[in-house]
DNA sequence: GAACTCCTACCTACCGATAGGTAGACACGT
DNA sequence: ACGTGTCTACCTATCGGTAGGTAGGAGTTC
């Protein structure tokens, strides 16, 4: 899904990479919608964890700010799309409950970034001025932006630079 | 294309929008492949054509961007994902020359953007240190990447807020 | 001016490949 | 005895694409 998409990926191609029979994975996962819809949860479940953990060992919002850009950084080195950026493209035929869940892990992410940018500029260390939602809708544009421009033209090291440009226009 | 992407479209959606069969389709653009590849075409010329305009009519930097992101804004509120934009995660599973050509479309995008922006900071509008080149990918991703959360979030009003954000921390 | 040849756009009917998905049997561990 | 995981074999729908034919307009020739 993160390399072609929801669309062009199928069960056979899974299966084979597997090493098991189509209808094995059929066992496992009756449809492709429910095959979808297991993944981006445990996605977003693990991504939820990360989050956390940023929270908990970093302290200072540049900090936190860069690890997060660290995933999108880092699925690129590993030949990957983020997995809703992946799918955003194709979000208008994609079955409802994958749509809603792509919403629900967008929405995981803004409120994350939010927080981050509130307790930032709470800090001093970021302008005074920036609206907390706003700049996270910024934020996460940028990096899937950044990913998908990079993914489409095969130029691997865009992401962190374009992101250390948008995080010192944020700085105090 | 730019509502289900690439793989998603089919000869038997377009020929029932067009009014005509499939074969008859067919008749004008042999393959996938080739209807891929014209629609591209025209559509880079299109907006080769429009960034020619607006360096012709507009003169400062924030007046050229501004008119650029309205491109991006305009084609969400019509319902639509920028066209590349909606290509990009497919990316590794297009066919080579549709590949090649979303490349050479970013090219001409990142290209003027740079030119953009280094007119517009030896006239003094924009801050001296930016790179010509580095700013305009923060730019590109930043408006693709807003328009694929606005397109998956199904949030219209994305775009323009998000690139006058960037676009005021450019500035001088 | 009728008859002829082209060409273009469209058609019906079909092709093989592949998509997602199902039925039913077999092996195996508890 | 039963549940789980896997298998082979098959289904229908749809995919991109092709073969071959028809209708009609533009030239060209007698």
């Amino acid at each position: 899904m993160r390399t072609r998409g929801y669309a062009a990926f199928s069960y056979a191609d899974l299966a084979e990479k597997v090493g098991i029979r189509k209808a094995s994975v059929h066992h496992h996962f009756p449809t492709k919608e429910a095959l979808g819809t297991a993944l981006i949860d445990s996605y977003l479940q693990d991504f939820e964890a990360a989050l956390e953990q940023i929270l908990a060992e970093e302290k200072t919002a540049s900090a936190r700010l860069t690890r997060y850009a660290e995933f999108f950084a880092s699925s690129m080195r590993a030949g990957m799309m983020p997995l809703c950026g992946a799918l955003s493209a194709e979000a208008f035929v994609l079955p409802a409950s994958l749509q809603e869940r792509v919403g629900n892990f967008f929405e995981l992410h803004l409120s994350w970034l939010a927080k981050v940018i509130r307790d930032g500029r709470k800090a001093g260390e970021l302008k005074a001025d920036l609206k907390p939602r706003q700049t996270a809708i910024m934020l996460l544009s940028t990096l899937e932006g950044a990913s998908l421009v990079s993914w489409a033209t095969q130029q691997k090291n865009i992401v962190t630079p374009t992101f250390k440009e948008v995080l010192s226009g944020l700085e105090a």
